[in-house]
DNA sequence: ATTTTTCTCGAACAAATGTTCTAATCTATG
DNA sequence: CATAGATTAGAACATTTGTTCGAGAAAAAT
């Protein structure tokens, strides 16, 4: 390996393990070389390169070029206490990531209990993503509470005039909506564990 | 709002922002403190709260002590160019985040395609994530190569004495195993946007 | 072999930076 | 008010650090 690459990953190990960037002597002394301007001369030229970037007279200004992907979390919520609302810290039971273009601050997952919607792919304990800010529609999956106590999520459909929660598994009953059920959101996406 | 809390936003507006510490003047001048060793008063009391870290003479060392929630990424396969290797780059369509607990390198998402494993509530579009360093085993669901050009998920199982890949579809068939076919790794985990 | 380019070294300098000390100022409290 | 504690300032010092320059050494090209 040349001095060049050998500069570049001690320079990106540095800034994955430790969040802060090696002063040139530092870089010296890592990759065996005697003068700093050595590692100036390298540093000049993987600048150029493109490789990094870094601000004049500035210490420990080095800074990888890598498009940082990023992410946020969102709330995963479990077992719904009874009385307790929704989103209650004490009904969480996680986070899971989400990447940043796609994360709003609506979001939440919540883990599916029961094999009710199986017929659509979303089995006992999947955790699905619920976009707070989309009112689920006719046709669509989304979540909803039920007498405040219980979340479910369920197919939304409207039979003669009337919106039910329909499940996707022959086993269990279509539920007409009533004052005690509220739309919590829309199923934007699901995660699974095999 | 206090001096104190004042420099601790401060450092963590800056390492949120640009990755790297103020250094004790700058933190003076942003806070309107004359004087470094005002600074310096401040943050060992961080320090001894336990809000703050930093290495002695090290410019730029203060850290602060967030636990952060932290992420690898692994690529997406989408579809196979043949002959081309299964995890060649012109073949990946993104990344994907995973919980850095979860991670290991031989992680990697393969992005379904068709509906024979819809029983199983894999849909057409789903990424699965593959495990390659898990080889899948009879009942287990893995990704498997099909004369070095396709990428299929199935069900693996032995039937009198023959293994087959074995479709969650009962309008697909069960396809035997030969010497064209090569496992790949286990299915372990799901994503799907709804 | 000669020239050119690439790479390394040593030294020195200027600026940035962390640290420490003492004294002054402010603030709360009896 | 008087006192003690908390906070700030100023100055000085020791390191750390980035930068530059010229001279060689090493490698590559001619």
């Amino acid at each position: 390996m040349n001095k060049q690459s050998e500069i570049l990953n001690y320079i990106n190990k540095k800034l994955a393990l430790e969040g802060q960037a090696p002063s040139v002597r530092e870089i010296a002394s890592a990759v065996n070389l005697k003068s700093t301007s050595s590692v100036q001369y390298h540093l000049d030229n993987l600048v150029k390169k493109g490789l990094l970037s870094k601000k004049a007279n500035l210490s420990r200004s080095i800074s990888n070029n890598k498009k940082i992907i990023s992410f946020k979390t969102i709330p995963v919520i479990g077992e719904i206490s009874a009385g307790t609302p929704l989103l209650a810290e004490e009904n969480k039971i996680g986070e899971i990531p989400i990447v940043e273009e796609k994360y709003n601050k609506d979001l939440f997952a919540l883990k599916v209990n029961g094999d009710s919607m199986i017929e659509a792919g979303i089995h006992d304990g999947d955790i699905v993503v619920v976009d707070k800010n989309i009112e689920p529609k006719n046709g669509d999956i989304g979540a909803f509470m039920i007498n405040d106590t219980e979340a479910t999520v369920k197919y939304l459909d409207t039979i003669s005039g009337k919106k039910y929660l329909i499940p996707a598994n022959k086993n269990y009953q279509n539920y007409e909506i009533n004052e005690n059920t509220q739309p919590v959101g829309k199923v934007v996406s699901l995660f699974r564990d095999i």
